[in-house]
Parts: structure tokens; sequence; C-alpha cells
DNA sequence: TAGAGCCTGGACAACGTTGTCAACTCTGGG
DNA sequence: CCCAGAGTTGACAACGTTGTCCAGGCTCTA
């Protein structure tokens, strides 16, 4: 009855005070042994140290941060930890961490805004000291309260939405037009483009890129060459066989990422006539497929470091306002955006 | 100096205990309402929900973790992030966790065994309930205590080192076997091996399977046709360079794992003879190649829904003894393996 | 040899939460 | 009109750690 508290402990592991008791010292001796603390002779903590070893004591970081105040630990929210576009991202976002002896939390949002949320409000219940999110929801407003109480937020790849924060993305407008524009240059007139879903920001600024390497080339675009929409191979592969067969086919595709231009390359690869096709982020192998993938590349190792960067620089006490850091891409030409249009 | 402590704070978050003064009730009031428990009129409730809004509280879970000893995060400790092959079963044991309301928390060990335990063992100070680790080291005899101590633990991908504990494995013998039995049903007498460093088990099962494909065709193993070591590109090109212009060439490659395999596809597109492949790990693409890599597929994700499963079992407490689960493999072909050797 | 000063070690409170338990309010029946 | 009992509510201790502060023992010097 005395202790009905200890059938709530968690196993049974020896604290502190257990190490104390059996070195003969006192707590706070235990602590400054533990914590590497000046003040303490070579003998006794040396006693400390058996005692530790011998009950196989491991500090309670727990208690530490409730302590303390700070976690050493930040969040991730990102979209899928198995894209391959994000992977790298996450790496990178990781190794920054552990320069600065943070550990990473992480999560994937499945582009659920929901669970977007639930995510990082549940990293903020752990205390994260940052947060970086790479948004599915267009409303982060939720977060206010959080980064009032000063958890340090950056968001990648994607703005936030109704709130201004620090933000790393990829110039998708730019790289987007560029793409095209390097069809256009080949001699195509008539190009399709298959972008992510409309409330996506990349998707939708990667459009506007498309728009506008038309419009710049006096180019007429049919509504019939653009879909937006789930990145799923079923849906993609609907609407590039579509847009390769329609009354208006047409001779070069823009895929509005890796998703995408996957699903392409399988489609184009049974099409009877060859097409032209340029991809937005690189993908490996990508130089081995024939014809090799031309493709607008981001460098997603260097979204996650770069913001990862500003998160920490944060955390270190700069205050200056929320930036906007837009990274540039790369236009890689490999030959499949060298196809000619096959003629009407 | 009555609170010299607010400098040790972070922020300077509301806790129960304000919404508790503001809401005009007791701490213990706000912790009910916080956590759903019965037992509060609506109108109190109300009152706490509003003082809770307008304060900008959330519940520190690092106290609460403190008091109820159980975290509800598991930790993950695999070879890299960013690797293709390790993404879906890192994402795959995200679900399982997410599915029994528990986080994840990772981290690479870059395959160096003192970073894998030091990430461990971060977990553990952070008293996670559970740990699930890709092995880097030989030898885990460190987390004997944190096991004793009541941290569930299970290894996938390869064993544990000196320490007997739950292990999810593929069928690194079996599948190679095949896959270098595939390519001897295809004529080849002359097969190279080119895996993963000799320290990592994985890679010497798949050496063992192919040794034992080749004796049980009764063909003899030329020395230079084996190659262990780093995976990186360089070195695996040259190995594979070696193999296919010494003395005695060799017609076919059996490549250890995807990283292998990816460099062995350009090794073999830039030869003068075509040279048949088959690799262990099925990759994006692979069939878009051409030829198409037959390969020996694992399922990442299957393997660590597996280890997941397993571990949130013990955490549920089952006790049986630890186990050992082989997945098995199956064999793709494809066309690279289909290849007939080159006459000599 | 006494006093000053330094070094080591320990008692104690606090971090924010939750479990226990007792006190309180209110309703309805006798 | 009073009491039993049900339903609410709050005071308090404890989780394991670290910061503060003080006590005691030592060395060194005058």
């Amino acid at each position: 009855m005395a202790d009905t508290n200890t059938q709530y402990r968690y196993g049974n592991r020896p604290t502190m005070k257990d190490v104390a008791a059996r070195a003969g010292v006192g707590l706070k001796t235990v602590s400054r042994v533990v914590n590497g603390e000046p003040g303490v002779t070579p003998d006794t903590e040396r006693r400390v140290q058996e005692a530790i070893t011998a009950l196989g004591f491991r500090r309670n970081d727990s208690a530490r941060i409730l302590r303390k105040g700070r976690t050493a630990s930040i969040g991730l929210v990102l979209e899928d930890l198995a894209d391959p576009f994000y992977a790298p991202l996450n790496r990178a976002v990781e190794e920054v961490a552990r320069a600065h002896g943070a550990l990473l939390i992480n999560g994937s949002s499945a582009e659920d805004p929901e669970r977007e949320r639930e995510l990082a409000l549940a990293f903020c219940a752990r205390r994260v000291d940052g947060l970086i999110v790479i948004p599915a929801g267009d409303d982060h407003r939720y977060l206010e309260p959080e980064i009032t109480a000063g958890i340090a937020t950056v968001f990648v790849d994607r703005p936030a939405g109704r709130l201004t924060a620090d933000v790393v993305l990829s110039d998708s407008f730019g790289g987007a037009r560029d793409g095209v524009a390097h069809l256009v240059a080949h001699g195509h007139r008539r190009i399709g483009f298959i972008g992510d879903q409309a409330h996506i920001h990349t998707a939708t600024e990667r459009l506007r890129g498309y728009h506008a390497a038309m419009r710049a080339a006096g180019l007429p675009v049919d509504e019939s060459w653009v879909s937006l929409g789930p990145t799923a191979p079923d849906r993609v592969r609907a609407a590039a066989e579509a847009m390769l067969s329609g009354p208006r086919p047409v001779t070069a595709l823009f895929a509005g990422n890796n998703r995408v231009t996957v699903t392409a390359v399988r489609v184009i690869a049974a099409a009877a006539r060859p097409v032209a096709l340029v991809g937005f982020d690189d993908f490996e192998l990508a130089d081995l497929l024939s014809p090799a993938v031309t493709v607008v590349a981001q460098d997603p190792a260097r979204l996650g470091r770069t913001a990862a960067e500003r998160l920490f620089r944060r955390l270190d006490g700069v205050t200056e306002p929320p930036r906007r850091v837009e990274l540039p891409t790369r236009l890689i030409p490999r030959g499949s955006g060298e196809i000619p249009p096959a003629e009407d």
C-alpha cells in the first residue's frame, strides 16, 4: 500500500536516488557525475560510475527536459517518409539536427491537413524546440499559439497558409517555365501539363510557369492539355493517354513532379509514336532510360539543409522578420525533351 | 528575485495552473477536462475550455510522461533515412506506430556502429517504449540493461550481435542462391558477385547463396569473381570493370543490393558486349531500363510492418521467447538475367 | 595554532502533470 | 426538515531531474 505507485512505473528503472544510495553519496553528486560537472573527486566519481554500471542506470530525459525547459529535439512533418523526393530532405534535416545535438521526430501527413495538424501539435506537446513543416493544409493559424509560445517554425517546399513565417522553396514557377520553354524551343506547339492537386501550392505555381512559357511563345493552350489531380498512377495514366489520343493530341508532356514523371514515362514507352517529355524533379536512373529523361531538377537535400539551418539560427536567438528563401532549379537536358514533334 | 527561475523557462507557456486560475477552478479539474475524464459539469468544462483557448495552453507531455511512465513513442535506428530501400520500411513502421497511437523518433546510423549506439541510447534516455534497430555494429550487448529495464527491442534486416532478441530478416541466402541459379540456367558459367562490406550480415549471407548456387551447378569460382566492399559507386564501378575485363572475364553479374545494382547497370550499359545481370532488391523503373533488370525482390515495407507489429505485441505484454522471422524473397525475371553468355 | 578561503558534498525546492482521497454540493426520500 | 447517497471538485503528493545554497572539512598562511 505504501508504494502502490509501483504498478504504474514503467519497468523499474534505477534512478539517481538508487545510484546515490548504492554509491553512498548524495543525489546531487550523482547528477554531477552524470553530467560531467566539475567539483567531484576522482575517487567519488569512480564509486558513482561503478554504481551506475552495476545498476544499469540511464538518465531519464523526460525529467531532465521538464526541469530544463529545452528538449534538444525538433519535429519534421513531411508528406511521405518514403517518397524519394522527401527522403533526402529528411536526411539533410537530420544531419543538421545532429550537428546541433538535437534529435529528430518526424511523421508523414499523407497529404491530409488534419493529419498534418495532429502531428505538428503532438510534436508541440512534446515540446520540440522547433518545427519544420511541409504543409499539407492551407491554414496554419493553429500554430500561432505555439509560435508565440516560442516554438520556432520553418516551412519547406510550400508556403504556410494564413500565417507569416520563414519558408524555404524551390522556384517552381521559373523551373516549369524553363522546362516548357525547352520543349517549345524544340518545335513543340501542343504541350500537355499533368500536375498535382490544385490546392497544392507547387502544383499551381508550376502550372503558372507552364502558362507563362506558352504565352511567351505566343502559343494557345487548349483546356484538354492541362490536368491537375492526385498523382496516383491510375489518374496520371488516364490523363496522359487522353492527351495523347484526343482530338488535338499533344506532342510533348510536362510532368509536374517525380511521381507524375514516372507514370508518364511508362505511358510514353507504350505509345505509338515518340512523345517528348520534361519532368519536374530529378530522379535516379533518369539518365539510363531511353530516351534519357530531361528534367527540371530541384535539390531536396539543400531545401532541407537550408530550412534546418534557418531553424537553428532562430533557436540561437536570431529575431529578424520571417523570410522567404527561393532556391533555383536547374534544367538538365538528357534527350527526352529534344525529341521533335511528329508531323501532323 | 522571487522568480529568478523564469530565466530558465522555455518561452513562458501557460500551465494547467494558469488555466485553473483563469477559469476559477482547481488544477485537477483542468486535468480532467484536458484528458476528457468524466465527472465535470458542462458549465465548468466550458469555462475551462475558454481559458485553454484564451491562453493557448497545450499539455506538456514531458511532465505527463514523467508522471505516467509510458511515452507512447518508439525509436527506429536505420542505416540511412534517404536510402530507397529503407524509406518504405521507415514508413511502414510509422504507420504501425500511428495505429497504436505512438510517435516515431528515428535516425540514421550511416553504417557506423558508434553512431548506432549513440542513437539507440539517446532514444532509451528519452524512454521510448520500444526500439527497432537495423544493426550497423556487431555487438549489441550495450542494450542489455535497457532491455532488462523493459524497453522492448526488435532487430530488422540483420540479426543482433551477441544478444538474443527478436529479429525480422529477408531470406538473403535463398534469394541470392535463386538469383545466381537463374543466371546458371541461362547458360552462364562465369558469374561475378559484387556485394556490400564483409562485416554486414546480409552481404555474407548473399555471398553464401552465390557459392551454394555455383557449387550446386558444379561450377568453379575464381577468386577474381567475388568482390565485397563499400557500395560507393567508385568502388563498385572499379570492381565491375575488373571482372568484365580480367583474364577470365565474367559473362554475368550478381549485384548484392540496390546500390550495387544501379552502378552495375551503368557499367554494363557502357560495356562492349552484353552482360547478364541479376540484382538483389527491386527498384523503381527497373522494368523500364533496357534490358529490364531481373531482380530478387524483398518487401521492405513488410519487413518494417512485421517488426513493428512484433514490437507492439511485446509492448502489449506478450512474453514468449525471442523469435527469428525470415521473410521470403521473390525472383522477378525481366530480361537482364536471360541474356545468354557471349561466346568466348 | 588560529583564521581565511577553497573544495566537495548534500538538503531542498521546483519543473508540470496525474492518482488518491477527502470534502463539498445537491437531490430526493422519509 | 433532515439525512443518505450520488455527483463534483480540489488539495496534495509523487514522478526523476537540476539549480541554489549552505555545511563541513581541508589546506595554506600569518
